[in-house]
DNA sequence: ACCTGAACACCGTTCAAGT
DNA sequence: ACCTGAACACCGTTCAAGT
């Protein structure tokens, strides 16, 4: 038999391709298998199984962002590490999922957590409001994100638009005015930079203001 | 053959209960057939597949929303509709899995939806921003809550949770001081309200902010 | 150590058949 | 219409075996 044929640093690569291209639903440790020319079994000389191999995905993913330092005052630096992750989602949608599914820790990259930490530090909350402030700005990121790329989906798929459109369209306009007429706005919003922006400002000014209040 | 001995009621509240208490990776409808005590193909009958039956169960547990109209001034009425779509989410976790991946619309019960805009246009925004602060309040609550159960059930599970102890407890106190020196923070804040009012008040004083500036 | 095929206990779903 | 068992094409993973 051939020999080390693939590496764990092959099969991770390999899998995020998977994920990405097919999605965490569809994707298999078969299929994987096959993709690589390889017996299923072979890829458990390298992981423990499915779990772990999916850690080391979400690991990977997350460790290609760059590990440049954020400059500037503290809000420019919590928007720059923001974006940096939503960036990562957006480049790897599987990464929805597999964050949704497997946080660790701080859930993303240890480098992303540690100057996310200084610049709330350096901005003045004390201990506990950083660690408080740095679990909103997490949340916020990566859901904002993930529906953001949801919906992106599901506006792809011309099946599920039509669906979508049929029941917004079918809601009595005299119970849900407000539902009916921000239909429009509602989806031409979703997507793109401004959306992410305009709750990354909210969520930074409201930090301003905490902080004269109480750090 | 005995008839009607399940109806698509009966299905869904089963489904969503087998759902909190074995999750959605194991959830299957095989399994659902025997807590029933029924053939599989039996629920076939009442859903085209596993994932009509899994929308179902989405709307289900959103539907059973108190419907009470949130009084008070705006500020009031959003964290009044917040608060509820989180305890929704706290009381059947599996909405954080079934709301990543099947958003639908809004992505909650159209009841919510409308209140929410009804506040937010009371409030002062405009159409556009309207939609953007919607979408803003719906990734953040469902990106915190989501974050917090995750980490619950991460703390819960005594073999994850050393795997986390371990890992938080190698970093190397050098490289990454802020992580290391609010490991205890972070630990100490997860779960519970205040890490979520916390958050709510950071985005509806951003919001305040920003009706000053421009609607 | 690395890689394999066969096998086990599962899936979701189609199909033909029963009432 | 409602419910069924058998069957199909899949899963993840264990196991014994090969190099």
């Amino acid at each position: 038999m051939p020999r080390n044929t693939v590496s764990a640093e092959l099969i991770v690569t390999a899998a995020l391709r998977l994920l990405d291209q097919v999605g965490v639903e569809a994707f298999s440790v078969r299929a994987l298998a096959k993709e690589l020319g390889v017996a299923p079994m072979t890829l458990y000389t390298y992981f423990r199984g499915k779990d772990e191999l999916l850690d080391a995905v979400r690991d990977h993913a997350l460790g290609n962002a760059a590990l440049t330092t954020a400059y500037g005052g503290w809000q420019h630096q919590v928007r720059t590490i923001c974006r940096r992750l939503r960036g990562q989602i957006l480049e790897h949608p599987c990464l929805t999922s597999l964050l949704q599914q497997r946080p660790l820790a701080g859930h993303e990259s240890a480098e992303s957590a540690e100057s996310l930490l200084r610049a709330l530090v350096e901005a003045g909350f004390n201990e506990e409001n950083a660690a408080r402030a740095y679990t909103t700005l997490l949340g916020f990121v990566v859901g904002v994100t993930t529906l953001e790329v949801r919906l992106l989906e599901e506006n792809s798929d011309p099946e599920r638009r039509e669906k979508v459109r049929e029941i917004m369209s079918g809601l009595p306009a005299d119970r849900f005015p407000q539902l009916v007429a921000h239909t429009p706005a509602l989806r031409h919003t979703i997507g793109g930079d401004v959306q992410f922006e305009f709750g990354l400002d909210l969520v930074i000014a409201g930090m301003e203001q905490r902080l004269i209040l109480s750090p």
